[in-house]
DNA sequence: TTGGACTTGTGAATTTCTTCACAAGTTATC
DNA sequence: GATAACTTGTGAAGAAATTCACAAGTCCAA
């Protein structure tokens, strides 16, 4: 298959929230017109983003609803759960591990790695802390497929590289650190930093 | 100024962050090749990247890392303070008003809203959490630069609709919901699931 | 059955972003 | 001061992403 560009997953992931928004409202087709303009694009873009896996519309008609969302699903990879660990128990670990908006996507947070010694043993939303440390070994006997970093930057590389010697492919780095990886592992980043010194540029060169 | 592109201004934050850490080391001088190799691109993106503010290097030798971090927080808008108001005092709110990262990148948070009744009065790290509905009236006396919307998805456009209303004229929004606004206001999405579904999507078609 | 109103899917055109490649400037060494 | 080793800044080339534009398919009403 042709290498999919980032933005168009991100745009197909739009797009399905989107449509399982209608799919509860019970309604049938849908136009690329109309899930251009709530995905804030155009329906040429809609039309060539869908077109790179196939083509699921009924001309002058549209798209129905339900099938649709069936295929980005598929396609996204969501017809499956994916087991997710969290490491680093700090605010932001915590606060994630409540988040229960994962788990209803099919994100499964199965447990909770920290390596301070103080917090090991509590537990957070039903889940016992562990030992960071006990990773590697644990990982091997329920192989997680996504770890969440959430620890401080100074810390991220040497954790993210004991992630990928456990074997882990999947990263979702929360510190504001630039990880390097080999390549047969998928990092994505969020930077909240980053997102807000984007606002302050348009603030000031607005 | 010629528009500049959001992936530039996101580099050019990836770059302050390593010129910080090399200041702090008490190296004095920096190459575009060392500053691309740390940031995941290429010396030509990184001269090119500054080029559209400047030429701020010095041939055969490479950038002072004092003066060029300077010049990046001057275009990013980072010399001064930006007032930060949250909105939503759930899990995530209550996590980012306590990640004290903010304020010491000079984004300082000076409200905390909710409209949970149940909230309002309480409080998280020191704020008290006021009343949604107070929000147009107090933004009028202290103006706040920037929004958080750590709100609920179903909530998030009624939301931002108060807040442009308001007079704040830029939005970091963590909720799932593609959100419309006028032209005039910066919105930046931090968006979880959004990056879990790229992972699931890496890891699908991988 | 025909005509009109829609809408998709997709090559081609266009725009935007990234990389190349090199002249020009700087430093160090002998 | 001449030479070698670097490194920047930037037009030009190349690649990638987006938008255009239209043939072709679908539905509906008369």
């Amino acid at each position: 298959m042709k290498r999919i560009a980032d933005s168009t997953v991100r745009r197909l992931s739009i797009y399905l929230r989107f449509l399982e928004d209608f799919e509860k409202r019970g309604i049938a087709t849908i136009s690329s017109d109309e899930l251009a303009a709530r995905g804030g694009t155009t329906s040429a873009q809609v039309r060539k983003d869908l077109s790179f896996f196939g083509s699921f519309g009924k001309r002058g008609l549209g798209y129905s609803v339900a099938e649709l969302s069936a295929r980005l699903r598929q396609i996204l990879g969501l017809e499956r759960e994916w087991q997710v660990v969290i490491i680093g128990a700090g605010k932001i670990g915590a606060a994630l591990a409540q988040y229960h908006g994962f788990a209803q996507r099919g994100f499964r947070i199965v447990a909770v790695y920290d390596s301070d010694p103080a917090k090991v043993g509590r537990s957070v939303d039903g889940l016992v802390i562990r030992s960071l440390d006990s990773l590697p070994e644990e990982a091997k006997r329920h192989p997680p497929d996504i770890a969440v970093l959430a620890v401080p930057a100074t810390a991220a590389q040497e954790v993210a590289d004991m992630v990928v010697k456990s074997g882990i492919r999947a990263i979702l780095n929360f510190a504001p650190q630039q990880l390097q990886v080999p390549e047969t592992v998928a990092v994505k980043a969020v930077n909240m930093a980053m997102e807000l010194e984007g606002l302050s540029f348009a603030l000031t060169n607005g």
